[in-house]
RNA sequence: GGGCGGAUAGCUCAGUUGGAAGAGCGCGGCCCUUACAAGGCCGAGGUCCCAGGUUCGAUCCCUGGUCCGCCUACCA
């Protein structure tokens, strides 16, 4: 392979690199590298999966962002880390499909819609249903779906032409197989039951959407005839129909099972005493009322006793005419009036703090109000079975195992899932009512008459929940319900790339339709990652106003660094974002940017041949073995989803041991033109080990990699096409390894003297190391990668005696002198070597009364007790030595 | 109320079969050595939250406590 400055061959004749023998920045500018390659991927057709490609299948459904996103930190840390496993696998042979899309998001659609259409003074109501949804389209192909383009910005490598949309016709098709088949199960059932309804959405909520908010109320205590209750919902107490106490509780057994009539705010009011167990007898007074028109429990309370429902609060949140003289009274001015009525009336004993949890709209925020309504249920217990099952089987397996437990937990104790949404804008749902027969039809095709007996018929006019039809996703996406060949080969997916956020919401979802519908796990791994939050701990969110943009972040710091600083953090259950720690790995971008320059600056005249020849020194066969340690830390820790332990051994290896050692090393042969050979073989090192590394760097940093990459000899047309770094047993060379860490400790011991008694970098130093045998020839040998790295001059002798005005340091058992004559007084060493003693004097003393304790030497391991055996003979050594040292400072250097 | 997680350097966090603790950033010192000052070399800095227990030995395992998070829940 003949090298040019960089380039090679006609298949990158079309890459936009610069020119190849142009002065390469000393600042990696990443915006316009990152610029070019992208477009060039996706041209090219990289990202496309092909089913009847080679090797095994690896397959991973994006989670579908909403429309209505733009990219955020949570979106980007995830995008990451599926862009990361993809690419990969893709490198490593897979046939590699990352399949993205959008989501609907009929709830947020319908909130950003109201806005839109308020501003342009107009309505949901104005425009009417066909109008409504000809508008929400218009808004879905103009302004939704941005965050597709964003993640081009953050290199995410899937494949764009199967990009699918909650809502277009395929997935359209699958979600009415599902209902429609759920339903002739039996599984979709209609009910009239309690629900969470949000004023503000004017919908109905499944009671996950329903989120907790602490607030301050009033508790109070209201007089109720001949006993005292406590609520907070006054209001409410206009459609109380009855009272109920615990059953066992003696105070009020003789109430139980009568009619009162109660005296109120608005005349009298008729209520019937029940004893029920859900009433807590030691809470408040141990009577409560029931309104099972507007409370859960009390709906429960009263479908046992059979009282009546009576419905005081409308679907607009204002009071009812059944609320007599308060009706069309906001509920919240309701509770106010009522209690000042109350109070004038004398029926109000007395009222106290009271701090509770409130249930609030997960999109609008406002509080719920529970409702009796008819909706559309899925019989979701039995799918959870199965679900259950799945993990515990491990056939799915959630990572990490710690939210197994959260997953069982939410599965075991399920409830009905309310489907049903009085939203325009969704999947609406496929069931038709027949206006002369009242008989219901679901059915898959639309209808247009009864097929029983043939009258007018109209759909339903609900949507369905948007979780219905993320829930089919992994199969919904890749052609079900038809038997496509995508489905057959990207069919159970590998793994699911989320956070614990939407566990319940979409993974659990998942999991139970993907086996009932396919029979068979939707994804074998689940991959739940931390939490962005930022500095403070409070997680990213656009209504907290804590973000920073992560598109701004991107483009100040470039994608590369983004992206590993992602994977940097990704460890642990929540993840603090900060700047200060793009910024470091921005510096590390640039690091390798700068080692590529000198690698490439340095190739001129390279003669393969002639490399080939020389045998590899040292500090060649040290960093090949070095580089695979790195390759096999990199797949171990990828393999168990430990994005940051990848990061870190690729920052560890390439820093501090490929630049702060090999680099410098290379550079021993680089500049001597006397010795051609050495030159050549450092150059095929330099090559071969920037090249793969590269390569295994690609996964995090693909842009800065196929820049660098292209500069490099390399085969193939792009790093992302070509194979991932693997090693075998004989690429580790532990010889080589041990023989090069007693050279960099030497090194690093004389580097310490100098530093230590603060002898500049220019003074050259004398050195002698006492060594003998094998620790002499290997000192020998590497003398001038010693001399050059510590800046001295170095003799090896095994007969050395310390010279006078000399400081000393012990190196696996050598010892070194470093000639300190006319550059330091002696005080200085005298300093150093008293801490090194005390140093000494502590290990000493610690592993004197460890190995003198008879309980460790008889019931230690034997291997450990041998081990902590040398190591006090070693510290003896040394610390003999440095106390002679001392002496010798005290005789000498006075 | 129930469940889960966390407490380790100034800051952010790693640390799995228990054997005197690591990284990044920050900090101090010396260096513009021709890849990189977004750099190099050297260094300082820890009662691994507290109290018990198991063990020859505990940052790690067990129990209790304190303080923080998160999830979940029909005490009105």
């Amino acid at each position: 392979m003949a090298v040019d400055g960089g380039r090679t061959g006609a298949s990158v004749s079309d890459t936009p690199t610069s020119a190849p023998n142009a002065e390469i920045s000393d600042r990696y500018d990443p915006a316009a590298v990152e610029k070019r390659w992208y477009p060039l991927w996706e041209q090219r057709g990289y990202f496309r999966a092909d089913p009847n490609a080679k090797g095994k299948p690896f397959s991973i459904s994006m989670p579908p962002p909403n429309v209505t996103g733009s990219l955020h930190w949570g979106h980007a840390l995830t995008m990451s880390l599926q862009d990361m496993l993809t690419r990969l696998k893709r490198m490593d042979g897979f046939n590699a499909l990352w399949l993205p899309g959008t989501d609907h998001a009929s709830i947020a659609v319908h909130v950003v819609l109201e806005r839109i259409l308020a501003a342009e003074g107009t309505s949901k109501e104005d425009l009417g249903r066909e109008g409504y949804l000809a508008r929400a389209w218009q808004w879905k192909e103009e302004s939704g779906g941005q965050i597709v383009h964003q993640l081009r910005r953050l290199g995410a490598s899937c494949d764009w032409s199967r990009e699918r949309f909650t809502m277009d016709a395929g997935l359209s098709s699958a979600v009415r197989e599902a209902f429609v088949r759920l339903w002739d199960e039996g599984l979709i059932y209609r009910d009239d039951r309690i629900v969470n309804w949000c004023p503000k959405c004017q919908t109905v909520l499944s009671d996950i959407e329903v989120e907790r908010e602490e607030r301050d109320d009033e508790f109070v205590y209201i007089k109720y005839g001949p006993v005292t209750l406590g609520t907070v919902r006054p209001e409410t107490k206009l459609g109380d129909t009855g009272l109920a106490v615990h059953p066992k509780d003696k105070r009020y057994r003789h109430l139980v099972g009568k009619t009162l009539e109660v005296p109120s705010v608005d005349g009298t009011i008729t209520v019937k005493v029940v004893a029920d167990e859900a009433v807590d007898p030691k809470f408040g007074t141990g009577v409560i009322k029931v309104t099972p028109g507007h409370d859960p429990v009390d709906f429960d309370i009263g479908r046992r006793h059979n009282l009546p429902i009576k419905t005081v609060i409308g679907l607009d949140g204002k009071m009812t005419a059944e609320a007599g003289r308060y009706a069309g009274l906001d509920r919240f001015e309701c509770r106010r009036r009522i209690v000042e009525d109350m109070k004038a009336l004398g029926l109000i004993d007395k009222i106290e703090p009271y701090r509770h949890a409130v249930g609030i709209c997960y999109r609008s925020k406002t509080v719920v109000e529970p409702l009796v309504l008819k909706q559309w249920w899925v019989n979701v217990q039995p799918l959870a079975e199965a679900a259950i099952k799945a993990v515990r089987e491990r056939r799915i397996t959630i990572l990490p195992r710690s939210w197994t437990k959260t997953y069982y937990h939410w599965m075991e104790n399920i409830h009905p899932w309310c489907i049903s949404r009085q939203l325009w804008w969704g999947h609406r749902i496929p069931a038709w009512y027949c206006e002369k027969d009242g008989s219901v039809h679901v059915s898959k095709e639309d209808l247009r008459a009864c097929p029983k007996c043939g009258g007018p018929v109209r759909q339903d006019p609900d949507t369905l929940d948007t979780w219905f039809s993320s829930g089919l996703w992994p199969f919904s996406t890749l052609g079900w319900p038809d038997d496509t060949q995508d489905l057959r080969t990207y069919y159970p997916t590998s793994v699911l790339v989320t956070g614990p956020d939407i566990l319940f919401f979409w993974v659990a979802r998942m999991a139970m339709l993907g086996i009932h519908f396919m029979k068979d796990v939707p994804f074998r791994d689940v991959y739940l990652h931390a939490i962005v939050r930022d500095a403070e701990g409070q997680k990213m969110s656009k209504s907290k106003g804590n973000v920073a943009d992560p598109l701004v972040v991107m483009e100040k710091y470039g994608t590369d660094a983004f992206r590993f600083t992602l994977a940097a953090l990704a460890q642990g259950r929540d993840i603090r974002i900060s700047e200060e720690r793009i910024e470091g790995y921005r510096n590390f971008a640039n690091k390798l940017w700068n080692a590529s320059r000198l690698v490439l600056s340095n190739l001129g005249g390279f003669d393969p041949a002639l490399a080939k020849k020389t045998p590899p020194a040292l500090a060649d066969v040290w960093i090949e073995s070095r580089l695979a340690a790195a390759v096999a830390d990199v797949r171990t820790a990828m393999k168990r989803y430990r994005f940051s332990d990848a990061a870190s051994a690729l920052y560890q290896f390439l820093w501090h041991e490929f630049c702060d050692w090999y680099l410098e090393i290379s550079k021993l042969s680089l500049y001597n033109a006397e010795h051609p050979d050495r030159r050549a073989r450092t150059q095929a090192t330099l090559v071969r080990v920037l090249e793969a590394t590269l390569r295994l760097l690609h996964p995090f940093m693909p842009f800065i990699t196929e820049e660098i990459w292209q500069r490099l000899p390399h085969k193939g047309e792009s790093i992302m096409l070509a194979p991932y770094p693997k090693i075998s047993k004989k690429d580790r060379n532990a010889q080589a390894e041990r023989q090069m860490a007693a050279v960099m400790d030497l090194v690093t011991a004389v580097r310490n003297i100098r530093g230590e008694m603060r002898i500049a970098p220019a003074v050259a130093l004398t050195a002698t190391v006492r060594a003998g045998g094998d620790a002499a020839d290997l000192f020998t040998a590497n003398s001038a990668l010693i001399e050059s790295l510590a800046r001295v001059r170095l003799t090896v002798d095994p007969t050395a005696t310390r010279p006078r005005s000399s400081a000393m340091a012990v190196v696996g058992g050598a010892e070194v002198y470093v000639d300190l004559t006319g550059i330091v007084d002696l005080g200085a060493e005298r300093q150093r070597i008293e801490k090194e003693i005390a140093k000494t004097v502590e290990r000493v003393d610690f592993l004197k009364n460890k190995l003198a304790k008879p309980d460790f030497a008889e019931r230690a391991p034997a291997d450990i007790v041998a081990r902590e055996r040398e190591r006090l003979v070693e510290q003896e050594a040394l610390h003999a030595k440095l106390v002679a040292s001392l002496a010798w400072v005290g005789d000498g250097g006075r």
